[in-house]
This record gives C-alpha cells, sequence and structure tokens, in this order.
DNA sequence: GTGAAAGCGCTAACAC
DNA sequence: GTGTTAGCGCTTTCAC
C-alpha cells in the first residue's frame, strides 16, 4: 500500500539524525544513546510508525510467512488443521498464506509455484486427491525450500511429515467392537488409493486376527467416493444378506452417517441390533443419533505438529546452513466411546 | 528465502545485456527486439526463473495480497467464507493470509496490525464477539486502508460491508411455522450484543404480527452462547410450561441441535409434537434426525462478495486515487424445508 | 532498441 | 555514538 505510510526516513528528517540511527534506536541497540533512543521511539509512537515487513523481508530474504497447501478449506477435519498451524505460527511470529487446491492437481501446481514466488519461509502440504506425480514437489525441494507433509503426505525419504496412525486407531476401534460381543463385523472402505485406506483395513484385520475372528470378504464394502449415498447402498446391500452383519466399522464420516439411517430406516436399533463406529471426529460424531462412537483424528493438533516442524526446520537452516535431517511425527488417535451405557443390552 | 534463487541479473549477465532489458522482455515490452524476447524468455525457462514477487511488493507498494481477520477458523459458516474468499482472490491474482482473533479484541487489534504491516492491500473482517471498541479500525480507515467488513460487520457510514439478510431470513423460517399450523412458537435468541440477535427477533416478531398471532415473551429464551447445553436447557424450560409451545425457531445451530435432542428424550415427536426450525445451514441441518428445516446462510457467497468488493475498491483507490464510496451488500437467505413430508400430520 | 541510474524501506558493514 | 554506503530484486524514467 501506498498511503504515504511513515517511515524511517521521516523519522530521521524530523530529528535530524540518519535513517540507520534511527533503525538502531528502534531494535534497541546498545550503541545508540539513551537521549536518542527516548526520542526516536517517542516521535515513532507519535506519528504511529509501523515497519514495512515488505521491505524487511527483502531484505533479510526471509517473509516470516508459511504457505498452506490444503485440498479443501470447507472440511470439519482440514480447518481443524489450519486452525493448529495458525495457533504455532502465530507465536511464533509467522503469518500464514492459504491455497486450496479443490482436489486438483493443477491447481497444486499453480498454488505451490505461487507460494513460491511469494518467497514463503516454507510450506505446509496436504496432497490433493489427484496427486500422483511428484515433479513440482520435488522441484521445490530440490531448490531447498523447507516442506512438512500433513495427513496426505508425500512418500519420500526426504521429506518431513505428520500423519495419524490410522492401522492402531481402526485395531482400536474394531477391538472394542468385538469387546462388545460383536462377531460378524462389516468394514466400510474409503477412496482405494489412498494410502490411509489399506491402514484402516490392515488395522481391521489385525483385531479380528488377534481374537481368532475370520474375516468375511463379503462384509468388506468399498464407498469410494466417501459420501452419504455410499453408506447407505453399503448399509442395503449388508442388511439384505442372508447373513447380515451385527456390527458395521465405517471408516469415513458420511459413510457412516449414511449407513445409519439406512439402518434405522429398516427398523433395526444401534448399537443392540447392528453396532456402528466410526472414523471421523468428536464433533460430528457427537450429533449423530445415538451419539456414534468414533476414532478421533486429532487435526488441531496435526496443525500444530506440522508448524513446529516446519518451523524448526526454517530456522535450523538459516542457522546452520545444514539441511535438517527429515522428521516423521506419528499421531496417535483416540477412541471416543458413545455407545458404552447401550452395550450391555448387547454383551453376550 | 535464500536458496540462490535466479534473479533477472543472472539472466542479464548469460545474455551480456542489462538487467532493464531483460525485465522488459519478459514483460513483452513493445520496444524490445523479438530475437532479444526471444532469447529472455527462454533462458528464463531453462533457468527455470520465479519472479521474486517481494522485490515486486516493494517496488509497486502493492503486495497483492487480502488479510482476512476471522472469529474463528472451526466453523462450517466461516471456513466457508474463507473458501469464497479463495476463490474470487485466486481468480484476481490474490493472496489471502488467514488470522483468527478467537473471539478475542485484543487479538484482533494485533492481528489488524500485523496484516497492516505486512502491507497487505486490503483487510476482510468479521468482528469477534467482544469487540465493542473501534478505534483499532478507525485508525486503519484512517491510514486509507481498504476494508470490508463481513456478516459481523463495523456499522459505520463509511465501510463496507456484506450482510445476511437475517430479518428476513427470520421471518420466512416463523412464517414456515405458521402455515403448517403453529401457534405458540417459542424462540431462542443468541448472543445478546450482536445486531444479528436483534434482527432475527424482529424477523420472528414481524411473522407473527402479520398473523395476528400474539407474541408470547415467556416463549422468548437467551441462549447466549450459543451451545448445544444451552438449547438443552431452554427445551427443558419450554416444556415444563403449563401451556408449552407447540415450535421451536432456534436462531443458531448448537442451541437447535439441543432442544431437538431434550424433546426426543421426553418422548415427543419433531415436528409432530413439537415443530423445530433453526438458523444455520444446509450441511448441518441435513445430518440431523429428523432433517432440520432451517434458515441457509450463503457463507461462500458472502465470502466472494465481500471479496469483489474488497478488490474493486483497491484497484479503484489505485487508479483513480480517491477513495470509492463504501457499498453495502445484503444477501438473502434461503428456507430450506425438510419437515414437508411430515407436516401434514400436524395441519389443522 | 538498449543501458545507466535511481529508488521502493530497511539493515549492516564500515568508517570516524 | 552516529553517519555513510551499499544492496536485497525489481521497474522505470531518462538518456543515447
Amino acid at each position: 500500500m501506498k498511503y504515504n505510510q511513515v517511515t524511517i526516513k521521516d523519522i530521521a528528517r524530523e530529528l535530524g539524525i540518519s535513517p540507520s540511527t534511527v533503525s538502531r534506536a528502534l531494535k534497541d541497540h546498545p550503541d545508540i544513546s539513551p537521549e536518542t533512543k527516548k526520542a526516536v521511539n517517542e516521535l515513532a509512537e507519535k506519528l504511529n510508525y509501523q515497519p514495512n515487513i515488505v521491505a524487511l523481508s527483502l531484505r533479510q530474504s526471509k517473509t516470516n510467512t508459511l504457505g498452506v497447501v490444503i485440498p479443501e478449506i470447507v472440511h470439519f477435519f482440514f480447518s481443524t488443521v489450519i486452525s493448529g498451524i495458525e495457533d504455532v505460527a502465530y507465536s511464533a511470529g509467522y503469518n500464514i498464506i492459504i491455497t486450496q487446491s479443490n482436489e486438483s492437481l493443477q491447481r497444486e501446481k499453480t498454488d505451490i509455484k505461487a507460494l513460491f514466488n511469494s518467497r514463503v519461509d516454507g510450506m505446509l502440504i496436504s496432497l490433493s486427491r489427484e496427486t500422483n506425480s511428484f515433479e513440482h514437489i520435488d522441484a521445490m525441494m530440490a531448490k531447498g525450500v523447507p516442506m512438512v507433509f500433513f495427513d496426505r503426505v508425500y512418500d519420500s525419504a526426504n521429506s518431513s511429515k505428520v500423519i495419524v496412525d490410522d492401522l492402531s486407531g481402526a485395531k482400536e476401534a474394531t477391538l472394542h467392537l468385538i469387546e462388545q460381543g460383536c462377531k460378524r463385523i462389516a468394514h466400510l472402505e474409503g477412496p482405494p488409493n489412498l494410502d490411509i485406506t489399506k491402514q484402516r483395513l490392515q488395522g481391521f484385520r489385525e483385531a479380528l486376527a488377534e481374537h481368532n475372528l475370520p474375516v468375511h470378504e463379503d462384509l468388506i464394502v468399498s464407498c469410494p467416493q466417501g459420501t452419504i449415498e455410499e453408506g447407505k447402498a453399503a448399509a442395503e446391500k449388508l442388511l439384505k444378506m442372508a447373513n447380515p452383519p451385527d456390527a458395521i466399522f465405517a471408516t469415513n464420516d458420511p459413510a457412516a452417517m449414511g449407513a445409519m439411517q439406512t439402518i434405522k430406516e429398516a427398523g433395526l436399533k444401534i448399537p443392540q441390533d447392528i453396532a456402528v463406529v466410526g472414523f471421523s471426529n468428536w464433533f460430528f460424531s457427537s450429533l449423530m443419533d445415538p451419539p456414534l462412537t468414533s476414532v478421533d483424528q486429532p487435526g488441531f493438533e496435526m496443525g500444530q505438529e506440522a508448524a513446529k516442524l516446519l518451523i524448526r526446520q526454517i530456522e535450523v537452516k538459516s542457522k546452520e546452513h545444514i539441511d535438517p535431517t527429515p522428521e516423521t511425527k506419528i499421531l496417535k488417535t483416540r477412541l471416543i466411546v458413545r455407545d458404552s451405557s447401550l452395550k450391555s443390552g448387547k454383551k453376550k
């Protein structure tokens, strides 16, 4: 902005001293005499001087800004992550620039390039659903841009990332169902190309194996888009079976909701006739009817951890002039049980 | 960032020409010969030259960045607004810097100052719940910083704003209940200091008046924090009355949810025994059981309109060197009826 | 058609 | 203790 903003020069002129003295006085440099400091600070206050960060950024080749590339902002999980990022960034004196790829690889590329042009000090990235090539990422890493991936990560040896322990989370949820006496547990899968889908299925399998329960492959139903409709369709299919399941483990929010709707419409009780657990977040799940027991994903914490990792990386790099070794942080999920008061009727 | 990024100078040196020529060639200046342009562009491509936006910003006193100050990011409505802002900003070539005040006046002040120091070209602001003094805003306006307020606006003559027509929305929702045959309609109010709270109550009153229905003041219950618990408490109080209401108009999401829970727990049917409408957004409301008829708030559109207004203001100001006249944009809500199939049992 | 020079606002050697 | 100078990367007069 122009708006003839007051600069260090204005203060210098008015006080009959040089701009560098003003600069030093403002940052409390030991060389400057107390009187000068006082005069400068008072005038700065009076004129409401505000340092021009853009000039500073150019001068120091450091913008104190983090770029964020996220698939979509309007999503409970991602907005929670942003909030966590903002929290840490604010405390550390960084701004955040948000871009959303809208799940498009093309947009993701454009966004990353734009962030680079803005000379952000580092980037926090969650890949789009479409992303299957990584030259745009590799190019940035080659330039030495600090990057931290979260949730939808780039699985490369030399990139830092923050992920959720999906396998353990899924296992824990499945064990909960088993403890309640469920024997035939269905599994609603998510998008096939995502790693988390595999992890969650694996956790499901491990829980069954631990209790010597067979895995019925026909009880594993795919919900590739993660929509309510898919959840409904899946539940309809399952209910029609000769030997329907006594529980459903839905690995995404909307599918769980859809399934619950269908079950209730069929006149069945949750969890007495069919128990349902979800893989989602406490907020939505608590609103379901009945409230859904679910695996809580620590979005806020993920944002915080990712930002911390990135900031550490940026600062190590600028001070020690070495590339810090990539780190991976795995966050635990938390099973939030909301059907405990109901399960007694079911336990055998 | 340092990362010895290639600059215009590098290209100039390699080609044995001057930086100014390179600059002109890159922006297709008519003076430059086709051969020079070709050489420059090819080398730029080869070296993967990326212009340094920070230098550009300093030079032109224009950052192509919009600052956003929002009470909280993790909120369906606000994240939707951000998405709308991002949409328009991206198309117009602007970055957005997000800050969240966390409903704190102090944070709001800090955020606004930080954005100013970053020399954003303009600001999009939704006030914190605490904000009751406006010097920090006035100071920025005095400096000539373009600002547009949205949703929680600064009600000053010379500020642009985008708001929702809460009065009409509330009226429409109430009329819907009246048409269904409801006679004793309760009103759950929101935070008392917000203007929207008054508007919504006013709309409610007008609808009743239009149908010559009395306003029962004891059916107006305050839910100042807008929490689920408050909604429950309010419903409990209402159900205990000698002559309980036959409908509840809840002016915020969580209160509607809480009320619905209490009503269902009391063994009453929605909407046959008590109809409920909310003032919220389609997404949440569709998940309720039964799905909630509600007044949809156009968050995405609000973000878009606010960003458009701001960008127009910025560009007018920079071109014509005049302060554009403030504009107010009032967006219509949309009543989403989800109880139409159920109401027949109720109509008298 | 191209180059030289100045300047956006700030800081950091280097002088004295 | 303070001033002078140079420069971050870029654009833009003003020369020629």
